[in-house]
RNA sequence: GGGUAGUUAGCUCAGUUGGUAGAGCGUCGCCCUUACAAGGCGAAUGUCGGGGGUUCGAGCCCCUCACUACCCACCA
């Protein structure tokens, strides 16, 4: 093995190695376990909140196939609709050419190329990630398969009467030109105004009276739509006006005045303006009424010909202006006032969504329909899917977002899944020239079902439908659905978990639940792992116009500043935040990134992987876990050098000694394998990584590797006991790395490849070997106490050693006092240990009432170390010492006597927590006592 | 307006049936000790957001307040 530890040279050639080898297929006839990606969207690269989902993802994938596990990682992307047209889109603006000069067709093209494009450099950012998918059975929502899922779904549902085709008010995006759902509408804060408005009431011929209904409106430009102004009807102010008619101004046209609870009499004048066709609230009030609806806008949000002509073509915000500007001229402009309010904006557009009057597709989620497709049945979409989560058949971690999860199915909405898009699955419904419409799965099964003559013009619906209406069959049409008899459907649905992040919960989670239950019978997972999203070290969302985003592979790879800075500056939409970026990445990364490997990426993830936490992404924290594999690979370095070449204790008819120290090992690897696996089954992925990086570096590498020196080294011609800590050495290593290879891959696969023979092991590569398993039985209680006391032991004259600034290298003579004959015994069984780790020179046992000269001292248990003052120790530095020492004891001790003079605690506290409480105080009085008569003999000199 | 989560050492975070606090990084000493200076050894560090309550005992349970983040919502 190389001397130093570099990620980039073995990281490519192991992974290379499994893909052709094909280790990545299910194999064998363990119990199924598949998880199916969250397919990632083919709009570019994948970020930090991909990496980690991924990486986590394998984890579980890694420990399952090793575990024994049918295992299956299904892989794929997602074509991602509004958003992959967009980046096309933008890329064809630059050129400056438009998708309508291009035409749907050639536009098509382009999108795919784009796709083939992304969709390589993402899967090829996967496999850099160390993720183990079957690669074979890659999928895309587009391709042939999955689109025949989608034809099917939609068809069925139509079949049923749950999908249906309406004219309804839409969240329609004006630059886009497509409807979006809810869910796709951000709504913030703005500062807007009020806008006062005097209607005049009219008398029974339709004029103008001096009489006057004060309408509040936050959107002027509506009013050219109104149809009606609304009052509540016990509104002692108005209430003598409902039936009565306003003239609207501006318009002329004249509307009733309508008493509907609606108006609330304490909010603005109590008195609202109600446009059916641009609000949904009025929507309702006019269904109500049978109010009129007047649209009044084009699709680009701009005056149409249905208002007044002055109006006519005029942008919204302009003609907004003008109106008011109009009003107060006419002296019917009341007021203006500040006024704050929520503003719904497009997701992808970020243009201000205009309630819009359309006709779109719906899936009715709740309504009732009974298994054959005749309403009055148990609502058939979402309420089993509520149920599925209430009864606990599918798990959220943590269980917190059920409540999110409930709250939103509980108040569905008709889902609007046409969207005036080209890229994505047409929906399968064709027209006449008579304007019927005809659902099937192709025009010859519309034909056929409906009879229709050959020479009859079909023409299809033009829109494509919300790229979430294919993530919703993900789980199963991946798996060969509507193929019920595919063997993959069979073998691995339902899957075990998806692990996600919450922001998708709605679209996407929700989603699969209700149309896995629908079309599959089953729930399509049973644990859906909820993960927080990454943040940069200041808790910053990750995103281009803030330039702090950092690329997974740049963080393996490591990246020069100036590639950093050109990176994050590049392709901005907002050009004009490049010089701020700029300096900011200069100033943060004033050396780039440095290679990390992508092992330590791993780890840093999986440490972080607290359930449903953001996480703050922490460069050094990420050095942190590179030292980690360095300090791993080392410690492979010297067991190499111990074993290569040498008896490491293969042949099992050869007698083998274990030392204290090997039992000791032996033992904790077995704590911290049954701690791991508990762990990772209950994804505390944060908890396996620090069991793991705790027992390789703070265990095996501190204190095993050091204590095996002793007995491996030339003065000891023990070769039983050379040979047992040798074959200790290399197969607690083994072990070890085994542990810990679902979350470090790579690493542990070179440095297992290095010693497997050494351990006695073969096999091709350490993903398929099997999961260690703890032995309780190999559990030795005597020799855990013994390296406890030997560590104590060597501890305490570190200690002092250090603190009165003894050379590292200087034997040191010892004195014991106050000892047991347990102390005495573990003295002898590991002497070896104490001279080579503590450079302890002579040991005198001294007898009870022996005197002994002024010394230091440490204590191990109730036993003393004296280590002679004369020549080495100063005085003051020893009383400072254990003046410290013995100030905070008492403070221990105080607390504890404290609880124990309480007559309640005495009388109250289990029997074993007295029992600890006054074991523990005693323990600390002798401890007290023996420093505290050492003290007085120091200052006494 | 409703809801969820968070507030623990300088920083990032653990702390799972309530027994008086831990890790990594950073800091400060001493060491190039033959696996590793991306290292070794040692040390310092906290009124666990504020207040109240339950309890013999609270970081953990209850109430309340504050702040932060996010989610949902039809307010003219």
């Amino acid at each position: 093995m190389d001397k130093t530890y570099q990620p980039e040279q073995i990281e490519q050639r192991w992974y290379q190695h499994w893909e052709q080898s094909g280790y990545f297929a299910p194999q064998g006839d363990g119990k199924p376990y598949c998880i199916m990606i969250p397919p990632p969207n083919v709009t570019g690269t994948l970020h930090m909140g991909h990496g980690f989902n991924q990486m986590v993802i394998d984890t579980l994938i890694r420990y399952h196939r090793m575990k024994g596990d049918k295992t299956l990682y299904q892989p794929g992307t997602d074509h991602a609709g509004i958003a992959t047209q967009m980046v096309v889109e933008r890329q064809l603006n630059a050129q400056n050419i438009t998708r309508h000069d291009l035409g749907r067709e050639k536009f098509l093209e382009k999108v795919w190329e784009w796709k083939e494009h992304s969709g390589n450099t993402i899967t090829r950012q996967l496999r850099r990630l160390g993720t183990t998918p079957d690669w074979s059975r890659e999928r895309f929502t587009m391709d042939d398969g999955l689109s025949d899922a989608v034809r099917e779904v939609f068809v069925r549902l139509h079949e049923e009467g749950q999908i249906y085709r309406g004219q309804r008010l839409v969240n329609w995006d004006p630059v886009l030109h497509t409807a979006v759902s809810d869910l796709e509408v951000i709504s913030e804060e703005e500062n807007g105004f009020m806008w006062h408005f005097r209607y005049p009431v009219a008398d029974a011929d339709g004029n103008t009276t001096d009489e006057f209904l004060t309408v509040a409106t936050t959107r002027p430009e509506t009013m050219l739509g109104d149809s009606a102004v609304a009052v509540h009807p016990e509104d002692e102010r108005y209430k003598h006006l409902i039936g009565r008619q306003v003239v609207l101004p501006l318009v002329g046209r004249l509307i009733p005045v309508v008493g509907d609870d609606y108006a609330d009499p304490e909010k603005g004048t109590g008195c609202v303006k109600i446009t059916p066709a641009h609000d949904f609230n009025d929507y309702q009030v006019g269904k109500r009424h049978n109010l009129e609806l007047i649209n009044i806008f084009t699709i680009d949000a701009c005056i149409n010909d249905v208002a007044p002509e002055q109006y006519r073509g005029m942008e919204r915000y302009a003609a907004r202006k003008q109106i008011v500007a109009d009003m107060d001229a006419l002296g019917l402009l009341a007021e203006i006032k500040d006024h704050k309010l929520m503003v719904p904006r497009g997701d992808r557009s970020g243009t201000v969504i205009e309630p819009y009057l359309t006709d779109q597709w719906y899936v009715d989620l709740t309504r009732d329909v009974q298994p054959d497709g005749r309403p009055g049945g148990k609502a058939a979409i979402a309420q089993p899917a509520i149920d599925a989560v209430e009864s606990g058949k599918i798990r959220f971690i943590p269980g917190n977002w059920v409540n999110t999860y409930n709250h939103w199915m509980y108040n569905l909405d008709d889902w609007c899944i046409s969207r005036q898009l080209w890229w994505g699955h047409r929906i399968p419904a064709w027209y006449d020239n008579a304007g019927n419409v005809y659902v099937g799965r192709n025009e010859d099964e519309v034909r056929n079902k409906h009879n229709l003559p050959a020479d009859l013009a079909l023409r299809q619906d033009e829109d494509v439908l919300d790229t979430w209406f294919s993530s919703a069959l993900w789980p199963f049409s991946t798996l060969g659905w509507p193929n019920v008899d595919d063997a993959a459907l069979k073998n691995f649905y339902p899957t075990q978990m998806l692990m996600t992040g919450f922001d998708i919960i709605f679209f996407w989670v929700a989603r699969m639940i209700m149309f896995g239950i629908k079309f599959m019978g089953d729930v399509p997972f049973h644990d859906v792992y909820i993960h927080g999203l990454v943040r940069d070290a200041e808790g910053q969302k990750m995103s281009k116009s803030k330039g702090n985003v950092l690329d997974p592979l740049d963080i393996i790879d490591g990246i020069d500043l100036e590639s950093l800075v050109a990176k994050r500056t590049s392709g901005m939409m907002q050009p004009q935040l490049a010089a701020r970026i700029e300096k900011a990445t200069r100033k943060q990364f004033p050396d780039g990134i440095s290679a990390h490997g992508t092992d330590a990426l791993r780890m840093t993830f999986a440490s972080f992987a607290t359930a449903g936490r953001d996480i703050r992404f922490d460069l050094q924290r990420l050095e942190g876990y590179r030292n980690f594999c360095n300090k791993l690979w080392n410690a492979a370095r010297y067991v190499l050098m111990q074993c290569e070449d040498q008896d490491t204790g293969l042949n099992a008819s050869l007698p083998v000694e274990y030392s204290a120290a090997d039992r000791w090992i032996i033992s904790l690897l077995q704590q911290t394998e049954a701690e791991v696996a508990d762990h990772i089954d209950n994804y505390r992925f944060d908890l396996a990584a620090k069991a793991m990086y705790e027992f390789s570096w703070h265990e095996y590498c501190d204190w095993y590797l050091e204590l095996t020196k002793p007995i491996l080294g030339k003065a000891n011609d023990n070769q039983t006991a050379k040979r047992g800590t040798r074959q200790t050495l290399v197969r607690v290593l083994e072990a070890a790395l085994r542990l810990m290879h679902p979350i470090m891959p790579y690493i542990t696969e070179e440095i297992w490849q290095n010693i497997k023979g050494l351990a006695g092991v073969s096999g091709d590569s350490i993903m398929l070997q099997p999961y260690p398993v703890a032995d309780t039985a190999l559990i030795d209680q005597a020799a855990l106490a013994e390296i406890e006391w030997v560590k104590a032991f060597i501890m305490g004259i570190r200690r002092i050693r250090s603190e009165m600034d003894i050379k590292p290298g200087q034997v040191l003579d010892v004195l014991l006092q106050n000892w047991s004959a347990s102390d005495k015994a573990m003295y002898a069984t590991s002497e070896a240990f104490a001279r080579t780790l503590a450079k302890v020179g002579s040991v005198t046992w001294l007898e009870a009432g022996a005197d002994a000269p002024e010394s230091a001292t440490a204590l191990v248990g109730e036993m003393q170390i004296l280590i002679p003052l004369a020549g080495l120790i100063d005085k003051d530095a020893e009383i400072a010492r254990l003046s410290k020492e013995i100030e905070k004891l008492l403070k221990n001790l105080t607390g504890l006597e404290g609880r124990l003079n309480n007559p309640a605690f005495a009388d109250k506290a289990p029997a074993a927590v007295l029992e600890q409480t006054r074991k523990q105080a005693e323990e600390q009085r002798v401890a007290l006592g023996q420093l505290q008569g050492q003290l007085e003999k120091i200052r006494a000199l």
